[in-house]
DNA sequence: TTTCGTGCAAATATTTTGCACAGAA
DNA sequence: TTCTGTGCAAAATATTTGCACGAAA
């Protein structure tokens, strides 16, 4: 998916810096808001960072990106695919791995019964290290 | 569990507002460490925000406490028993059960087999609305 | 032209920390 | 007595917001 085609397709103005935003998410590291406009700035030194947060948010909520756990106290943002899924995360290089099997319906229906509750939804995230990250014996991306 | 014998039994002192942090955790829902402070307060009203913070902070790296999830931008703690386990939290009145039973060993190696990592760790989570929330129509703890 | 997006800086909110004193072992 | 825990207030950090200007449609 190209980053101006990810911005039309939900309606939002193309400017230099969301695709700023968009280009540094692209490498699929979870990242966070400060993470990104670091990144960003490389090749768009006049961004702002409160432009990141309130683009992270757009995003968001145009479901562009997910907002996926924490690093160190920041939020944590990720390019993803639209339906539901899950994540694996290298802990290591932070790298992300989208999911999209999801067998735990049974699973689900079983504890809303056994639990009285009525579920509504269930997020399961794999934490691990990846094969490059193994190989290389540290953070290589 | 007793609040006197999970703090004697992870070699923390006995302190008043020790006490009154676990006690504020007793009923079992999630709280922030701002909603910790509140309730606490009705028993021990001296007790300092920051000691809530701190008080937390031991009782995680005891295990006494998960942190589990955010709510309004705060974290959000819970006693917790120590081994791996997975939570189903109500989303009306934030109730917690702890799962323990967990069959995704057979997942989780499917999943590091076909994507070349080694995976450490899991996290699931089940939201939902608990029985009474159902029943009452909102939120009745 | 009209509307939306941005930069900057100030404001908010949560969480952490320094220090002197009190309390637990 | 000794060492840890606490309260208070100040500090540090992440995130949000107001406002005037600039750029996209």
């Amino acid at each position: 998916m190209d980053v101006d085609g990810a911005l039309r397709d939900h309606g939002l103005r193309r400017t230099p810096q969301r695709r700023a935003v968009l280009d540094a998410l692209m490498g699929g590291r979870a990242m966070s808001a400060q993470e990104v406009h670091e990144a960003a700035r490389v090749t768009t030194p006049e961004l702002g960072l409160s432009t990141v947060y309130r683009t992270l948010i757009t995003l968001s909520e145009a479901g562009v990106v997910d907002a996926i756990g924490q690093h160190d106290g920041e939020a944590t943002y990720r390019l993803c695919s639209g339906g539901h899924h899950h994540h694996l995360i290298c802990d290591t290089c932070r790298r992300v791995v989208e999911l999209s099997e999801c067998d735990l319906t049974a699973v689900q229906d079983a504890i809303a019964a056994e639990h009285g509750f009525s579920v509504t939804g269930h997020s399961l995230t794999f934490h691990g290290v990846c094969g490059d990250c193994a190989r290389s014996g540290s953070g290589a991306g």
